[in-house]
DNA sequence: TTTCAGGTGGTGC
DNA sequence: GCACCACCTGAA
């Protein structure tokens, strides 16, 4: 395989912007880092970012990435300080969790990457859900070229999932959820799905319409909605975000109708503010 | 060597 | 509507 092309260099403000917390909190499977460098692959470009004072260098390799698109796609747009005072008069751990996780984004990322990963994503964890697409890239993926000596795949497009036996999907750690990925891929290409349509809909026809698929819940319909279709009402619930619920709020069933009341305009980014908060305190003992 | 974690789909009530 | 279990694999 031939070394990545140089594409360009781009800078983002580091103002309410943090990109560890961002790659770090579950949304993304795509992203590595090692001290103040990250690299991930973001469609057809392969980005690679250091971490200075007062910004992120942004180099970007493969195919062209523009300010605006990779604007969009760590959702730079979006002034999160009103959205941080509304969760921080809430309650006590709401603050301590809006300061552990302040600068954390929510991603907008590829529709289909995103319905694929987050399938792979039940019953499953972050290490594996990671070693299982890299597999899905090498196999399926474009080529996009080496950075010293390391080749880089595109996130695999429907046609050749949709083609592949379920022997050819059978890659490491994927499981029984190999079918699940050859159903839905098949059921995208034979009723050409536009996977689009959900941008449009309300979050909760949008659950519905990504329910059709073999392997996608509700929770990992809520991960697509909040994570790609950019649905700020969506709440992925699952064993964590119950456990949360119960130790914190004492709830034990109808997790939604708290979730509406309680974080009123804004439950996907309290959702992941919580989850990276109680995983940090988890991890720290 | 065994046990466990983790959502969905299917069955049976 | 709810309760239960099979599904698969890496890590502990």
């Amino acid at each position: 395989m031939k070394e990545a092309k140089y594409q360009g260099t781009h800078h983002l403000e580091k103002s309410n912007f943090d990109l560890f917390k961002t790659i770090d909190c579950g949304q993304c499977f795509r992203w590595s880092h090692k001290g103040e460098r990250f690299i991930g692959v973001v469609n057809k470009s392969i980005l690679v970012i250091v971490e200075e004072a007062s910004q992120y260098t942004v180099d970007v390799y493969g195919s062209p990435l523009s300010k605006s698109d990779l604007q969009h796609y760590f959702d730079l747009d979006t002034d999160y300080e009103p959205i941080y005072n509304v969760l921080m008069a809430r309650d006590e751990t709401l603050k301590k969790a809006v300061e552990s996780g302040w600068g954390l984004r929510m991603m907008h990322q590829a529709p289909f990457e995103t319905l694929i990963s987050f399938i792979l994503s039940s019953n499953n964890n972050i290490p594996k859900i990671k070693m299982t697409i890299e597999a899905l890239a090498e196999r399926f993926g474009e080529p996009l070229g080496t950075l010293e000596g390391q080749a880089f795949y595109a996130f695999p497009e429907v046609q050749p999932l949709a083609e592949a036996s379920l022997e050819a999907l059978n890659v490491k750690a994927i499981g029984y959820r190999a079918k699940s990925v050859s159903f839905t891929a098949k059921k995208i290409v034979e009723e050409s799905l536009d996977l689009s349509v959900p941008f449009a809909l309300s979050a909760e026809a949008g659950r519905t319409w990504l329910k059709q698929f073999y392997g996608v819940g509700d929770k990992v319909a809520d991960c697509i909605l909040l994570f790609a279709y950019e649905k700020e009402e969506a709440f992925p619930i699952d064993t964590w975000v119950k456990k949360m619920l119960m130790t914190l709020y004492g709830v034990e069933k109808n997790h939604m109708d708290f979730i509406k009341h309680y974080f009123i305009a804004y439950p996907g980014v309290a959702q992941q503010l919580l989850f990276y908060y109680i995983r940090n305190i988890q991890n720290k003992g």
